[in-house]
DNA sequence: TGTACATCAGTGAACGCGCGTTCACTGATGTAC
DNA sequence: TGTACATCAGTGAACGCGCGTTCACTGATGTAC
């Protein structure tokens, strides 16, 4: 929040648009992203329920603002996480698929609202270029380790095949579905004996 | 439906809890879970907003029926694909990951209730317990095929991490996260190489 | 075969609720002169 | 340095809406005799 709700003085706000995007982040993770109302975000921000529609054209605009600006600091972990080791080893895979499931566990509802089907993605294609964009530090990463160029459609196949296992790891685990712990392997663990298998074994050709 | 709404006649309906699960099954999947109201499953049953409060103690109960209902649904595809396959063999396994992908993707509404992070999952263990049968059918496949007891941590691990991949695709698939066409290899094919990796290569002891 | 009655699946009206959004407005701020 | 003014981020009251749930009720059905 740019300033605290004590903070703020007189009548105008500060920096209404980022403080409700982080008081909607909070509530998305309270009470799960289809139980969000813009009149209680207004409530927490110390403002009338029809303040926020002056930076915001309606409620799915402003969830759509939540969801980029989500994507971009998933984006950042995952870039961390590749640059903490070197280019093209099985480490830095492994490390992309642990932050990506870090980044669920730590914001679960967010994690929700940025992968699930939420109305008004349609008309937000800027959030997939951000998804596509994200997926690509991991094609790039697959290819190093294989060898090949990046967009050998191997490389493809393969980052796709990790994606949706670390994805599906993801969601079985914040929702609720599985007992992580009765696996009896960790989740790095786990996810390096994935990417192993997927990277040295998977011949789909 | 046990009957159709103009099949009805006079003052009883004639099987309004089956009937309610069937339309609320239908809502789910125009509206998604979040969005279907009793009152609009009422009108579409041809009753009274009240009556459907005579067969189930309120929203989340008939919610979770139908959660019931699809677990079950599920379990008995699954049952069918490995019925289908000799006991053990690789193919087996393969038929149980088109299944469950197959299931997603024809049902997505419901799919997501189940697997969803639910309002009422947490009062309804029985949910749970349909869910790990099933996962059970996956764990004695996989276990048959390496030659373990269906108890060994391995047969467990690799079951796991098949169901975790199954489970991403699926949600990427009908969350419209991730363009399938793109990867280059039909559904089948890829879950045949991920069973084909994860069960031939996998270490992770 | 006919009647009395208990059961309970339906009705329909009502309740309180919180929502998204619109509207005409007000007052703080920054800039041009 | 002081003043006039345009801008626009806020207000607060109001709207119409559909929801979940409760309530006292009614009428169809099946059974006991």
């Amino acid at each position: 929040m740019a300033e605290t709700k004590s903070a703020r003085r007189g009548y105008h706000h500060g920096d209404l648009r980022a403080d409700l995007i982080a008081v909607v982040r909070a509530l998305i993770e309270s009470d799960g992203p289809d139980h969000v109302s813009i009149a209680e975000a207004a409530r927490r921000a110390g403002v009338s329920s029809a303040a926020p529609y002056k930076h915001f054209r309606d409620r799915t605009a402003l969830m759509n603002a939540v969801a980029a600006d989500a994507m971009d600091r998933l984006r950042a972990d995952m870039r961390a996480a590749a640059d903490a080791h070197p280019a093209g080893s099985l480490a830095q895979i492994s490390a992309l698929g642990v932050a990506y499931v870090a980044f669920a566990v730590a914001q679960p509802g967010v994690f929700r609202l940025m992968f699930g089907l939420t109305e008004g993605h349609e008309d937000a294609p800027e959030l997939l270029e951000k998804g596509e964009a994200t997926f690509g530090i991991v094609i790039a990463a697959v290819a190093a380790y294989l060898g090949v160029a990046p967009d050998d459609p191997r490389a493809g196949q393969r980052a796709y095949m990790l994606w949706a296992f670390v994805h599906g790891h993801s969601f079985l685990w914040i929702d609720k579905k599985a007992k992580v712990s009765k696996v009896g392997l960790n989740d790095a663990a786990l996810i390096h004996a994935m990417s192993d298998a997927v990277l040295n074994r998977a011949d789909p050709d």
